[in-house]
RNA sequence: GGCGCGUUGGUGAAGUGGUUCAACACACUGCCCUCUCAAGGCAGCAUUCACGGGUUCGAACCCCGUACGCGUCACCA
């Protein structure tokens, strides 16, 4: 049989990191199978909790990601409509109510909410723990029904057995059993005319012909419920696909409402999406193979709900941050280049090469954000305090470094190309015309040149990007500098 | 509180009865490489698998209990 999973945002507010996690296991565990589809449905049967745009964000995210849907509001497919509201114009959720209720899985509910808090209130005195009889239950269909066609408010609830046990086998946390005494009678069709989403899911899931239901955890305990409404309706249950959370710590989950990480932080925190992507399929599953790195189509390739764990996993912004710096590095440097394009530019206004510069650059940036504070000494040179030039490793002290520096000059005044190979060719004949070792010339030039501690790239490689003009000028400036601090 | 689920190092995790009973990766520490910083290479890092019992010749892996955590008990999804 075709798996058929579907991922089904609510449009309430931004793509959270563990959403965006189920929708990539449920695109994993459809394209898994070649003819696999994958289906975006939109669930929005609660009209208070709207958030304008949320959809949009939610598209463009799956779009970044590469994970493209089959079947949805944007494409189509043969079992639309695929947003829930307009499937509530068409009357569907009611009509299957009401069949649900001719075959004793629901009634008809009248009571308003002081009726339910008096109940509450009466079993809580009794230390008991509440849970809702509905007097509603013993109104015969035709009663009810009247009472409707009359006007009266009423909501559907789901009528669970008095006694018993429902089961299920769970792909990933095995077979659950619950009483049937626990089970709430849950309201399926609300007074203003819509599907609570544990309605609308099981009928769409249904309909829509969904094989594997992917989805968080936290669905564990009330899939019984929905359970007994596929039995009711004699419906085939599908497999389901329980996955744990992503949690911020030992205790919270990851939420946007904390300010956690979201898909779009992280990717104006210079993340990409490729990377994100295949940090958080590591987060509760794990490959057979001993990699880590994966493209989504590899991922398809390697995923195994077998694999999926059962515990909540920590988001660990560390690990992804080695990842994307993987990510990045692999990358052909004409990519890399257009990609991080825009980041030199910001902070590059001087006429250097770029393609140099990001050749310096993509074996130490682990994100894209990092690339312009490292680069900041182009446009900004100035001259510096000589302790600086004091480095034991390096074993030179500012009075070595004066020599260096000015046995480097007249070479460099001397040569007129700047290619790394000459450069390196004619500067590497200093240490041994000194008498010293290499770090005791070049690092003082790195130093001289650039002013900073720490930069990307050697004394070459930047004497190579600045240009000989540039190099010469700010060597200058050092050493006549330095000179006047050892006087 | 009832019910459900979970618990391997700082983190992600492999491992489901005995040929390494703790792989691999991140982080961390040290060393090497080296013109700085990175990157790369090498090494170290859980005498122990929440705790307590039990089953067994033998358990992280099976059973029971305890603790802790998470989820759920909405006209939210």
């Amino acid at each position: 049989m075709t798996i058929r999973t579907r991922f089904a945002p609510s449009p309430t507010g931004y793509m959270h990191i563990g959403n965006l996690r189920t929708a990539l296991y449920a695109y994993l565990v459809a394209k898994k199978d070649p003819n696999g589809v994958f289906i975006m449905r939109i669930e929005d049967t609660d009209q208070g909790r709207l958030v304008e745009g949320a959809t949009d964000i939610i598209f463009d995210t799956m779009k970044d990601c590469g994970l493209q849907h089959d079947e949805g509001p944007d494409v189509g497919g043969e079992y639309g409509p695929y947003v829930q509201s307009d499937r509530v114009k068409d009357g569907l959720y009611m009509e299957y109510a009401k069949k649900l209720i001719h075959r004793h899985g629901a009634h008809y509910c009248f009571c308003d909410q002081e009726m339910i808090d008096t109940q509450r209130e009466l079993q809580e005195a009794r230390g008991e723990s509440f849970k809702f009889d509905d007097p509603c239950k013993a109104l015969s269909i035709e009663e009810a029904e009247k009472r409707t066609e009359n006007g009266e408010a009423f909501v559907i609830r789901q009528t669970i057995p008095t006694e018993g046990t429902t089961s299920f086998d769970d792909e990933v946390f095995g077979r659950i059993t619950v009483d049937n005494t626990t089970l709430d009678e849950q309201i399926l069709m609300k007074s203003d005319g819509f599907p609570t989403y544990n309605f609308a899911n099981v009928i769409d899931d249904h309909l829509m012909g969904i094989t594997d239901v992917v989805r968080g955890m936290e669905y564990l305990s009330s899939t019984p419920k929905y359970n007994l409404i596929y039995e009711a309706f004699d419906w085939d249950i599908p497999r389901y696909i329980h996955c744990p959370p992503v949690m911020k710590n030992e205790h919270e989950k990851l939420s946007k409402r904390n300010g956690d990480a979201s898909y779009q932080d992280l990717v104006a925190k210079g993340y990409l999406p490729q990377a994100i992507l295949n940090y958080i399929a590591l987060l509760g599953w794990s490959p057979e193979e001993d990699k880590e790195i994966f493209t989504l189509d590899e991922l398809v390739q390697a995923f195994n709900v077998k694999h999926i764990g059962t515990s909540g996993a920590i988001f660990d912004i560390d690990k992804l941050t080695w990842l994307n710096g993987m990510w990045l590095r692999n990358m052909p440097i004409d990519e890399y280049h257009s990609l991080i394009e825009p980041y030199i530019a910001s902070a590059v206004k001087g006429n250097y090469d770029h393609v140099k510069i990001a050749k310096i650059v993509q074996q130490r940036a682990n994100t894209l954000v990092e690339i312009p504070e490292m680069l900041g000494f182009f446009d900004h040179f100035e001259t510096f305090d000589k302790d600086l030039y004091n480095n034991k490793k390096m074993k030179t002290n500012p009075e070595i470094s004066l020599i260096s520096l000015k046995a480097a000059k007249e070479v460099l005044e001397q040569l007129n190309d700047y290619s790394e190979e000459s450069l390196h060719e004619e500067l590497l004949k200093l240490p041994e015309k000194l008498e010293m070792k290499n770090g005791q010339v070049l690092f003082p030039i790195r130093l001289a040149i650039t002013g900073q501690q720490f930069t990307p790239g050697g004394a070459i490689e930047i004497a190579s990007i600045l240009g000989k003009e540039e190099t010469l000028n700010r060597l200058e400036q050092s050493i006549e500098h330095l000179e006047k601090e050892l006087a």
